[in-house]
DNA sequence: CGTCAACCTGACCAATTGGTCAAAAGAATT
DNA sequence: AATTCTTTTGACCAATTGGTCAGGTTGACG
């Protein structure tokens, strides 16, 4: 799903990519502070070091960039969602989705919030892909975890619902992280935290949807 | 918690409600949709069917309404969970916290929304909220829970992070009601729909925490 | 009824901001 | 070296928008 990072061809290409690349970070970081409306381009440029005109060069409209930087976190979701395909067993499978879903909301903090944002406000611009890749993407996850629950691996539960959990949990520690940072006393998670959080997130989830564990607790 | 509602002492008094009401009510649908800066006076005033200048005359700046709307939705949630203190058993307590919180989810998604944008935008207008109101709340009911845990009630989870669960997961069916709905085939839930939610939901966590239940499953 | 305070409103303004453009600078190619 | 294409940039503009204000209207109250 992720383009494969390709060897520039000259100069130029590795400037472009590297110009690209700097805009779109800025960018996802002003836009997740501010929200579209209230990042204005001279200050994504301003965090960029780069003259406001020069965006206007790569990204002709505001709207342009924005629609970029939605669709990466969108596009890094989906693929940490390939172990629904590569393991067999719920455990495995869910289990690594929520752990990678956490390490996404460490990593990716921006992208998440700029995508809290868009689906807060309505979609506007990205309402298209939810009616397409995110709808087609879901009921595949579904027909696995229902045959999960028919093959009894876990208890009866509403596989979206069980999706949604997923998403919002493992998101809030993203989109909320300033509350959370506030609520452990003014800073963020450390590695241990943020391990804590995860295990504990994991192990509510599963043991909250009956799966049988190879290692018990 | 809530201030409760007295009779209006004259005409005056009862018209100068109602339209702090209508312009309240208005704004939080606004500024949920928009965002703070995406939201304009106009829009609200054009919501409420009233001129710009009125506006400014109950709330002196586009700031002291959007802090009004927040600290609203901020208290309801805050009522919501005196089901910790009237509740004796975690099965109660817990389960009556989240069920009431999917209420609240349906009945003031807006709020919810405008809360979920500020808090992303690292709560610039209602920072003071978090770090006062917020952490003593947050701080006696991890009291509570840590209690269950300490008598057997519950299995050992850190309290924080089933707090984080439980606001996350439920809030999720304000904030990302859009992409809910487009994956119910693009209709918001029904009746029945928030009831099986709510109680997917609620079964989840409780038994994903070990909750010793009354009636089993 | 008369007075006063609260309330309402159209017109206006200063500041911000997305986007344009023409001209300059730099890379690639012949 | 000359030519061509890509990239960079400062200056500029039209549109939006939060907030103001002077003057009008309405209800309360003696």
């Amino acid at each position: 799903m992720l383009a494969p990072v390709e060897k520039p061809k000259s100069k130029r290409e590795g400037l472009r990519r590297e110009t690209l690349a700097l805009i779109l970070a800025t960018a996802e970081r002003i836009f997740a502070d501010h929200g579209f409306k209230g990042a204005t381009m001279q200050a994504i440029a301003d965090g960029a070091k780069l003259p406001k005109a020069n965006l206007h060069y790569y990204f002709p409209t505001k709207q342009d960039l924005y629609r970029q930087v939605v669709e990466r976190i969108f596009n890094i979701w989906l693929d940490a969602a390939e172990s629904f395909d590569t393991q067999a067993n719920p455990e495995e499978a869910l289990g690594t989705y929520i752990r990678k879903k956490m390490e996404i909301s460490r990593s990716h903090p921006y992208g998440s919030k700029v995508w809290a944002n868009e689906v807060i406000h309505g979609a506007p611009i990205i309402h298209d892909y939810l009616e397409t890749t995110l709808r087609e993407w879901t009921d595949s996850r579904i027909e696995v975890i229902a045959r999960w629950e028919a093959e009894g691996l876990i208890d009866p539960v509403d596989p979206r619902h069980l999706l949604y959990m997923i998403w919002s949990t493992t998101q809030h520690y993203a989109d909320f992280s300033h509350q959370i940072a506030t609520l452990n006393g003014g800073v963020p998670f450390n590695d241990a935290q943020w391990a804590q959080a995860t295990e504990c997130v994991t192990n509510i989830i599963l043991k909250g949807i009956g799966v049988k564990r190879d290692a018990p607790n």
